[in-house]
DNA sequence: TTTAGTGCAAAAACTTTGCAATTTA
DNA sequence: TAAATTGCAAAGTTTTTGCACTAAA
């Protein structure tokens, strides 16, 4: 999945440096989205701003998918579709797989998609 | 739908104040999605920092959708569910009926989604 | 070696907060 | 009239930018 990764990065004509080896890595590594602050402060050697410039690269790529969860932004990646499905409560998030095709849109082209549902999860109703 | 609206309100507790009518009734005039920021530029006679109180209490009632497209955030009215399917090029933007029932994810109750595409219109490519 | 990318520091943009005044129910 | 909500001003947070330096191809 990096490799995959890594090489759409190229083939877009950009670099592969370690900051965005490191952010790659970091996000592989989650289960759950993360938000660009709290990703800056697990990743301390990059600069806050690259991890900024990094993730709104990525995201214009379609690389990472951005959603808004109990009103904060957060960033995953996009390479295995799936979705979250959050808590509203307790903050619980469970990923799914994505079951559906967005393909057939009439009047658009490479279609991306960003699905985020929430709800009371089991605990907490 | 507007009405609809201004029951969710009361039976939450909260009163109807003239910013909060206001607001719905923006949103409710709006083809497309909107930036907090743009709304409150919209909206000159309430102060700025109502806006951003209304958005968020909308948004924690379930009565508007927060979703980002093209890096910005941005609100709707979730009344009618709908999605939105953005042109990443020119911005252009269609609504979607949502065809889609999400009530029987097994562990999580009372749900709510919010889904953005984005693609290239026939314009763009 | 050249060009893209980074870190740093500073600025800009965005959002929230405290509190007195106002409005709603 | 009591309690919630607003506007204002100020603070806090988040994100972006300019630029000299560094690293990837």
């Amino acid at each position: 999945m990096i490799l995959e990764i890594e090489k759409k990065l190229k083939q877009a004509g950009y670099k592969l440096t370690k900051p965005r080896l490191e952010i790659i890595k970091a996000l592989s590594l989650l289960k759950t989205p993360i938000s660009a602050q709290v990703l800056s402060k697990k990743i301390k050697k990059i600069d806050r701003a690259s991890v900024y410039r990094t993730l709104n690269l990525f995201f214009d790529l379609g690389l990472v998918n951005k959603e808004t969860v109990n009103r904060e932004a957060l960033y995953c990646l996009a390479i295995v579709p799936h979705h979250h499905i959050v808590c509203r409560n307790c903050g619980y998030i469970e990923s799914i797989p994505c079951r559906h095709e967005f393909e057939n849109i009439k009047n658009f082209k490479d279609i991306r998609h960003q699905l985020t549902l929430s709800g009371l999860c089991s605990k907490c109703l």
